[in-house]
RNA sequence: UGGGGCGUCGCCAAGUCUGGUAAGGCACCGGAUUUUGGUUCCGGCAUUCCCAGGUUCGAAUCCUGGCGCCCCAGCCA
């Protein structure tokens, strides 16, 4: 177990204390995370690893990672391979334990043919049809099965067959004898296994039937003698089935099932069949699409591990239905970076400032910290400045708008490290865009300081156009239009749902040279703009790629909106 | 014949068992500092806890009755 060790509590470690202090597990404390390998874990799984792991740690207990691998058409080692990079990444560590339900199904089986020698299960030939016919509603009792009375005898010799391969699908399934009245549909004589003659990634071959997930997954928790079964609001109704298995198969350990209620982000989907669609139907480029909620989007995206983990604890862990604000995980990744990633400039809307004083042989070069507000931490890089320049198009504006304290005519800004210059006027194309501002600079305030000590009030960035090269940057914004998607009516194409702006890529932003040698996996500031990271999979040396992680707050544009203030000039 | 859960500020969430007079975070709104309109700092932000009755000196907490939302009728997990 790793990672923060802050000491928090919820209703969870709660009872994990009472069951301690009443010595009902003997004072062992065992978690488990246990996904199914058929998609990618998403930011909801990281509300559940954290969880697991994070009690396991806190209680001084074990958590195991097991593959919840019982249905072999969904499932795939590509999968596995996936959840287990992304869980080491979040920074938790299983040590030797992990699992998969798979190894289990011999130890499954046996526990199968008990159930039936205690008349408690039954080999059932209804069809998938019949029997959800038979199941009855929601108000009414469900009818037994014509075949629930069938000899132990012969169901013990139908299973056989059935694990055998000698009947079709469909044809047969294993049922536990339960109650067709129960008010609990979970409990009306549940599924244990049904027949499939798939391929399975890890068991090849060798079986045609394959358990149902309560059966599977009472009897791994208790094969690994977990005390804390843990998972979501959905599960409450099986915990009666959960607790009957374990009783039927007199199980020597007898894990305890506590739900919570699992995490919905705004702005986002997390269901895995929506995402598993996003990815079959391109509407994104992967699962790593960095626009995507999974871990491996974030990662790409350049969210870090502590920042996720901050994130969840930051949410809690409750019974209610929620919904999280994005802005509570953008908080966390921007209060991560902000004293860890180094400031750079770069100009993604480029307009060209001329400095007419400014000799145009000349350069010269400042030095800038890369973390101003903790200088020596991370050291300083030279910045290369001339006559002509690149500034933001959005840093100027011809007729100035109320409260608007960047570069415009006659008016005097500073550019960050370098110098206090003035506008002093524009020249425009025959479509009448402004191709080139022309400013004076002032010699005396060198490094940007003013040693008369007269106030500017705008500092904005800039690049030499001289020094400055080209590199693709692509601002990601969220995925989804609505707050909730997840809310759009049933069969609403995902398509219709998405932020057309999303991602909008630049595909020659101006840059300062020091980024050239920006390594694949760094995440970076580029000053007043936001947190950058340098893609991994396009990135390539000399010719970084960056993937705008997360804008800086921007209280201008909360001015503009309230004030309804002008656009952008220019 | 229905059962299981949940409702505390715009979003999360303590507090509910063991009545004592609404934590904290995000967001938002000020104001200070600032060579990032960033950061940091300081201040504001629920006379009220889904609603209505009741018990009590006192109710978010206890009782009664409503209302609303979620989950369960996959041979998915």
């Amino acid at each position: 177990m790793t990672a923060d060790a802050t000491p928090r509590s919820d209703f969870i470690r709660d009872k994990i204390e009472k069951d301690n202090a009443s010595g009902k597990f003997g004072g062992r404390v065992a978690t488990r995370f246990p996904p199914e390998p058929n998609g990618y874990l998403h930011i909801g799984h990281a509300k559940s690893i954290c969880l697991n792991f994070g009690i396991a740690r806190d209680f001084g207990g074990v958590c195991h990672l097991r593959m919840d691998d019982t249905n072999p058409t969904t499932e795939d080692v590509e999968y596995v391979d996936a959840i287990v990079r992304d869980v080491k990444w979040l920074g938790f560590d299983w040590g030797e334990h992990q699992y998969f339900a798979s190894d289990y199904y011999p130890y499954l089986y046996d526990g199968a043919v008990r159930l039936i020698e205690k008349g408690l299960a039954y080999v059932c030939d209804l069809t998938l049809d019949e029997v959800r016919k038979t199941r009855g509603t929601i108000k009414e009792a469900g009818t037994p099965s014509p075949y629930r009375s069938r000899s132990v005898a012969e169901s013990l010799d139908l299973l056989a067959r059935m694990k055998k391969g000698e009947f079709a699908e469909g044809s047969h399934t294993l049922r536990a004898k339960i109650d067709m009245a129960s008010p609990n549909l979970k409990m009306r004589d549940p599924l244990m296994y049904r027949i499939k003659h798939a391929h399975h990634y890890r068991t090849g071959d060798t079986w045609h039937i394959y358990p149902i997930y309560d059966w599977a997954h009472c009897l791994s928790d208790a094969k690994e003698r977990i005390t804390h079964s843990i998972c979501t609001l959905e599960f409450e109704n099986n915990r009666e089935l959960y607790d009957w298995y374990l009783n039927a198969v007199d199980a020597p350990w007898k894990p305890g099932q506590t739900e919570f209620a699992r995490l919905n982000l705004s702005y986002t989907v997390m269901s895995k069949r929506k995402l598993l669609e996003l990815v079959e139907s391109k509407l994104v480029s992967g699962w790593d699409d960095p626009r995507m909620p999974t871990l491996a989007g974030f990662r790409r995206r350049g969210f870090t591990p502590a920042s996720i983990r901050s994130f969840c604890d930051k949410i809690g862990v409750a019974r209610a239905d929620n919904t999280v604000d994005v802005a509570l995980l953008e908080y966390a990744i921007r209060e991560d970076l902000n004293t860890t990633a180094p400031r750079v400039m770069a100009v993604l809307k480029p307009v060209k400032v001329v400095i007419d004083n400014y000799p145009a042989d000349q350069s010269e070069e400042f030095e800038a910290p890369y973390l101003p507000d903790d200088p020596t931490k991370l050291g300083a890089r030279k910045v290369p400045f001339c006559r002509e320049l690149y500034i933001e198009r959005d840093d100027f504006m011809e007729v100035p708008a109320k409260k608007f304290h960047r570069l415009a005519p006659g008016a005097e800004v500073r550019l960050r490290w370098a110098y206090l210059i003035t506008c002093r006027s524009v020249v425009k194309d025959a479509a009448g865009e402004i191709t080139e501002i022309h400013c004076s600079y002032d010699p005396a305030t060198r490094g940007g300081n003013t040693p008369d000590g007269r106030k500017v009030k705008g500092t904005i960035h800039w690049v030499s156009a001289r020094h400055a090269f080209n590199a693709e940057v692509r601002l990601y914004d969220r995925l989804f239009k609505d707050e909730k998607p997840g809310d759009a009516p049933e069969g609403t194409p995902l398509a219709a749902l998405l932020n057309p702006r999303a991602l909008e890529v630049v595909k020659d932003a101006k840059l300062e040279p020091s980024l050239v040698a920006a390594a694949a996996g760094q995440n970076i500031q580029f000053e007043r703009l936001g947190y950058f990271f340098v893609d991994p999979v396009d990135s390539k040396p000399g010719k970084p790629v960056f993937n705008r992680t997360v804008p800086l707050k921007d209280a201008w544009a909360r001015i503009v909106k309230a004030e309804g203030a002008a656009a952008p000039a220019g």
